[in-house]
DNA sequence: TGTTAGCACTCATCGAAGTCGAGTGCTAAT
DNA sequence: ATTAGCACTCGACTTCGATGAGTGCTAACA
């Protein structure tokens, strides 16, 4: 494999990139403290770097960029775990300052703060509702055609879904309805709401009920509509002062994509729980070829919850924004977890 | 005043300026069908035209362009209202073609669509919520220290605070409280609510309820968090494809705008009713300069509701660009206008 | 045998100089 | 009042050479 000397040099090569954005030469390197051998030296262990793939040239007479390889080898080998600054630390653990009722809120606020840390653009997908608890149902009338359904979580969470009365439905119906709900549903899962609707309150309904089936149908319907989980964005406009995205054509492929949620999710979804980090094409998106995108779960005990996620130029502050992200979901995982005892 | 003669000509220019982005010559113009005279007397009117302020250079031996007063003047006098194709009506007619349950769908579907016809950035002010009226309000504990309050409106709108409970407070204190809540403020609007909590829940909370005060704190504290007209967006990216946004720092003003809702507000809201269009720096804003924001209001009856809003560059198609959002606005006040009167 | 100095070569970047063409303003003739 | 004609301007584009940071290769060296 790669000799020390190669990896010191891809490593350095990586730093340097990643601070100044341009390509490094033999002679600068041979200039820096870390490095003991001439120029010349270099200038081979480049060719042999370049030959197997870790560096490139961006024409004949160029110095060296690292590839994708390269930043894949840098990351899961040569990163030296950065320690938070003390400024850092703070600022994040402002987030949780408040007194906290809404996740969103922490949620937003993480997404702001991280943007603003890294100068990135922080992604942060919010807590899955779909395993809260139920904790209320309620129906209110609106008028004789439609009613609102609420649904109250054990965590705060409200969803309410406008629906039309069958029009054989009356006040009392409704109330009934609504008392078998709240007896048979307290305490289920959002998720397995529509299954146990069929299952188990069906009967009873039926027993209650004139046109039960017609009622339940339009309750059941109106919970299929997926509780899903919010996006929170930070610095969407970051990428725009990075230098590789001078290229106007570039910068709209991007932006359309951030504007594009239901293009967001499958980057950042079904990753392992931890920190994950993607680098340029490996996100399989054209949009991305130029990017890198890490992400880290945040969890309620043994379950993850959501996850936050930093995109920037593959020429990405690796060690900082993993620092970050991991002491971050760290937090959240432990307030989120404190909050969820509770209950 | 301007001439007749004058007049072609500004129109013409602006015309062709829209259209091509292109600053206009007077050979170009002679060629035109509709203009009968040489070349040199075009730049005789042109000439006038500049130093009156309609038309501007680039340069000492560039065409010319329309200045904001050019646009000012076409917008005010030329604009030649052009009839929307049968296409365009029918795209805009799709918005409300499902059933309609909650504004929020059809507003954001409307920004969507218009955004796609004009290829600019369309931005939509949801409809105020503040003078719903108040339909029924539940409280439901979530466990011994917090509670959710939710407020329905007649029009389906549902809004939900969560607020810590005052210690000394229980279940029964929380009935007896909505059941006056519900008795006394149904049918007040949400933006008065606060008001009238103070001043005539005030009295009977405390013949019923211990600590009435702390509650009523709680709760009407819970109402003042404004309810925020929401904003929807469509097309955010679609000014990267203007040609005058080829420098990125300009872009990057304008998207960090835009990203700003705080910041939006200030431009879309207390215009008159009907449609409004400023242009430049009409709009006081630097990141606005290039751009023309037009906009409409929509209403119920006789109060206007919100707004609908395009922003393109101020080379804009302000004919074609009126038409859509008049169009629009009169088809989302005869939807909602429909809607309303049903309460 | 690994390291290094030296050298020829490559290529992006920059500025100067030149050409082209679309445009203007002005003047004089119609 | 209109227009043809002409000198002039200036941005856009091209060419050219100089500069300098970088490379690869070779030969000398420890």
């Amino acid at each position: 494999m790669l000799t020390d000397r190669q990896l010191l040099i891809l490593q350095v090569i990586v730093d340097d990139f990643i601070r100044s954005a341009q390509p490094v030469g033999s002679r600068s390197l041979s200039k820096k403290e870390e490095i003991s051998f001439s120029s010349a030296t270099i200038r081979n262990e480049m060719a042999d770097l370049e030959e197997l793939g870790y560096i490139e040239k961006t024409h004949t007479s160029s110095g060296r960029v690292p590839s994708e390889k390269g930043y894949r080898y840098y990351v899961d080998h040569l990163l030296s775990p950065q320690a938070l600054n003390k400024q850092d630390i703070s600022i994040i653990q402002s987030i949780f300052a408040e007194r906290i009722f809404e996740f969103e809120k922490i949620i937003q606020k993480s997404a702001k703060i991280l943007s603003e840390l890294t100068n990135y653009t922080s992604i942060v997908l919010g807590p899955a509702a779909s395993f809260n608890k139920l904790k209320r149902i309620q129906i209110i009338p609106l008028n004789k055609e439609s009613a609102v359904a609420i649904f109250v979580t054990d965590s705060g969470h409200v969803e309410n879904r406008t629906f039309y009365l069958p029009p054989s439905v009356d006040a009392s119906d409704l109330e009934k309805t609504v008392n078998i709900l709240n007896e048979r549903l307290t305490g289920v899962a959002l998720e397995d709401l529509n299954d146990k609707i069929y299952k188990e309150v069906a009967m009873l309904l039926r027993q209650h009920i004139r046109n039960y089936d017609l009622m339940m149908h339009t309750i059941a319907d109106s919970l299929k509509m997926p509780v899903n989980e919010k996006l929170f964005f930070g610095g969407k406009t970051n990428m725009l002062s990075q230098p590789e995205f001078h290229d106007i054509s570039k910068i709209r492929d991007l932006l359309q994509m951030i504007d594009h949620e239901e293009w967001i999710y499958p980057l950042i979804k079904n990753d392992s729980a931890g920190i994950n980090v993607k680098i340029g094409r490996e996100n399989n998106n054209s949009a991305m070829e130029n990017c890198s995108l890490i992400t880290a779960t945040y969890s309620v005990g043994a379950e993850s919850l959501g996850t936050i996620a930093i995109l920037g130029p593959t020429r990405m502050e690796y060690s900082r924004v993993i620092s970050l992200l991991q002491f971050l979901s760290n937090d959240l995982t432990s307030v989120l977890t404190k909050l969820y005892q509770k209950y």
